[in-house]
DNA sequence: CTGAAAGCGCTTACAG
DNA sequence: CTGAAAGCGCTTACAG
């Protein structure tokens, strides 16, 4: 009865005599035996965990995106390490080879530090997968197309026959701005029937309520809020001074808050699995884990959630 | 510049002469030398890991927890390995073992397991704080005392003035609801002035608003939704019909969701610091491992989050 | 101040 | 089928 014995019962391999077998196990439950996962990690080199960082644990998006990370790691086995950054780039670098250090591969969730770090800290810590940035166009990625469901909603909005389509613009130079100007655009290049202009307003729920009279001026059927609580804003607007809706505008958001379908009507908006990316990106780092070197990209286009507060445009 | 010394110019130790740390150090970056934590876990004999298992990460309330134990933990110099049983009672128990043999120490949140089970594992796994479970009271534990929030809600009410409150109770046999009537039960005894009321309702938007014709016709001056939900299922409901809130009638609510504050008029309503339970939680772990050896309790109460659907009661 | 050696608790090729 | 031994990559008492 080795230690070799002892291990490999542990580990079932088949090449132990049964009933020798059958007297360690009784042995280990009466002493209460218990692997050192370290001691084999160390062993075996490698620790069947993973690393997740991101800049905001208190983020719901990167909640989601854990835990979506979470089970699928979970079914192939690992267990995930968590690290939030707390939004200093300056401390994030260290801390992801701190985590790596104790881990097999890690998951960078929109990482904030400079280009040049991002460069020179990735060959050191791979295999890892980016998520959620454009930066290292070389590096294993998954990222959302903002751009992409701002131009979906459009095109749903255009379906149900709108022609003059208006978005509430979110704080400028902002990043989410960015994207959604350029998915209007790109369904303004496609579509030159249709009309979609765009107002300053901001991303509350009091800069939605103050664009009702920019909303209402405008001569559109349908309104994209920047995010929910803009929508939900201009809604509360609407009701108050009787624009009906979806009779007479159809409004909708983006983010799909949990609040949103409670609301009424229940709103209409667009939302992002981030359990589904984070369960991209598990997969994207499994795949490197089992020998992969390509980079890839994999790309989530938000989805339109259709409810009440979107309709058909009225015969005017 | 054997091992030994380059392990102890890694740690900082002060016996070694300037001039060889230097040389380490340089040659320590030219190779980019990694030391490994699983190495060092196992010479050490500790990880600087604590586990945090919880029944479903896709619950705002264990993503908060989990902030609250991660920033804690941090700032102490720990890291933080997550686990999820999915609510599974029965991987539960094993689930906690695997995570403790990585870790140094467990937080077991909210765990579904029996008593029974739970009882046996837990000296197995020690350092261990269980939170919000009222199981083994010989157990370091922290909880969350519902009782005594909606009694706070109602001493605050009590305070405006009103003398007449009704509570809109929710799904029957819940635990949540059983909290709710006993500290209901406690206000009233210390209040024999006061009328608290009760009727059943449920915990969604719908169920608060067709409560609307019991609340109305009650003839409470404030009324206690569940939830958040039922709350402004009722608010809803009230403005449609011109009952004035807080003018005609306060209402108050249960969560503290991210959307009460935005209600019109925003919600008043209870918030538990789920991440102040985590960090609490880390608190009474980190005091187990630098050997304190009592079981301790500590119990949170909800806070009155007092916004503008309550005021004053009316001279009638 | 520095190095050789033992030890942390496993796994596994290598003999037997 | 089973055991003695080497090895995983560190740390640290013990000598020198």
């Amino acid at each position: 009865m080795s230690r070799a014995t002892v291990s490999r019962v542990v580990n079932e391999r088949p090449s132990v005599q049964p009933e020798i077998a059958e007297r360690v196990r009784a042995v280990i439950v009466e002493l209460g035996y218990n692997p050192s996962r370290v001691a084999q990690s160390l062993s075996l080199g490698k620790t069947q965990t993973v690393g997740v960082v991101v800049p905001d644990l208190g983020n719901p998006t990167f909640q989601s995106i854990l835990h979506g990370v979470n089970q699928a790691a979970a079914t192939a086995g690992y267990r995930v390490l968590v690290a939030d950054s707390e939004e200093s780039a300056d401390e994030e670098r260290a801390l992801v080879e701190d985590v790596r250090r104790r881990t097999d591969a890690v998951i960078l969730c929109s990482p904030r530090m400079r280009p040049s770090d991002l460069d020179a800290v990735l060959p050191q810590i791979k295999p890892v997968v980016v998520v959620n940035r454009d930066q290292p166009a070389h590096a294993t990625r998954v990222v959302v197309d903002y751009a992409g469901g701002i131009s979906a909603m459009c095109r749903h909005l255009i379906s149900l026959g709108h022609r003059r389509i208006l978005h509430l613009d979110g704080p400028v130079g902002s990043n989410a701005q960015a994207a959604r100007a350029l998915g209007l655009a790109t369904v303004a290049f496609e579509h030159p029937e249709v009309s979609i202009q765009r107002v300053p307003c901001g991303s509350t729920i009091d800069a939605g309520y103050a664009a009702y009279e920019a909303a209402r001026g405008s001569g559109a059927t349908a309104v994209i809020g920047f995010n929910d609580l803009v929508a939900l804003g201009l809604l509360g607007h609407a009701r108050e001074e009787g624009w009906r809706v979806p009779e007479d505008v159809s409004i909708a958001g983006f983010d799909d808050i949990p609040f949103a379908r409670f609301a009424t009507p229940a709103l209409t908006t667009m939302r992002v699995a981030f359990e589904s990316v984070g369960e991209a990106a598990w997969n994207a780092l499994q795949s490197q884990l089992r020998g992969a070197v390509d980079a890839d990209l994999r790309s989530f286009t938000p989805v339109v959630v259709d409810r009440d507060s979107t309709g058909p445009v009225r015969a005017g």
